[in-house]
DNA sequence: CGGCAATCATTGCGATTGCAACGGCCGCGT
DNA sequence: ACGCGGCCGTTGCAATCGCAATGATTGCCG
């Protein structure tokens, strides 16, 4: 029976994931206790803000999250008054999900933070940032 | 009330989630039929293929997985038969975590698997291969 | 030598997730 | 006009996860 050999620390699934992993917990930690959404949450959020009034299923075709993701994480932030859903006017089975107030005010606190941790990580790669940038891109067209 | 802009497009840690759910699922495709294993149990196996036999503690350590992630994993896997389990001569605290014979033969046949899919990976980066790896590397030091 | 804080692994519990099934709604074809 | 297949969002269910508490064991320090 041979021993087999496999190096992990090479591996970049596993690599991606544990910087992913990461990452998300930091930048969570600056936004959950003043605000107690998750990240699923937030996601919804950024692309609202991003892109005012969309349906659900817009949101799944984006963010590659799952239907129940994405729906279980609006119900979540309309119970918090951070979103509204109605349905569509014209399409009865599209949900239009927008931001409250209360949930724009929170993007403009949050949007900040995100882009500065955003440009920490950027300064942190240094010149391997565009190149890494480039990767991400390539590997999610690929995959 | 100012409609807030946000590029989740350049956001960075959402680019890596997305890129390593991604990966994840791919490769969780190639093992999951035949051996029914998880992400999880994978990077226990691979661990252990790697160090021979470690406690729970160290690939705590190592993989930066809840402990309780990696106990289940551990259970789960000693219940397919493919990890021992037994408690450390001289620390009973400690489990120690082998790979059975089984486990053995599951590692051999993964390994190509996993090299194949790294090289995958590695050649749809082309240029970027080498600033992508040191990338992640810096990211995981710093973070 | 004895107690006590610390370490290691497991487990209970609440929350989240993924998958599949479902109910409501649309639009096409007849 | 009317089924009927297909799309959209929600929900039931089982599995998993994270966190905190627990049980078991060790080593330190008085």
């Amino acid at each position: 029976m041979t021993a087999p050999v496999f190096d992990l620390d090479a591996f970049l699934p596993y690599r991606v994931a544990m910087v992913s992993r990461r990452l998300s917990r930091i930048f969570e930690e600056r936004y959950r206790d003043r605000f107690g959404i998750s990240v699923a949450e937030w996601r919804v959020v950024a692309h609202l803000a991003q892109s005012g009034a969309v349906s659900v299923r817009e949101i799944v075709a984006r963010t590659d999250m799952e239907k129940s993701r994405v729906s279980r994480a609006a119900a979540r932030l309309e119970a918090a008054g951070y979103v509204a859903k109605c349905t569509h006017s014209g399409d009865r089975r599209l949900v239009e999900l927008t931001l409250t107030a209360r949930g724009r005010a929170m993007m403009t606190e949050l949007a900040p933070i995100a882009e500065a941790f955003n440009a920490e990580i950027g300064t942190c790669l240094g010149a391997d940032a565009d190149a890494f940038r480039r990767a991400l891109d390539r590997l999610f067209a690929s995959a």
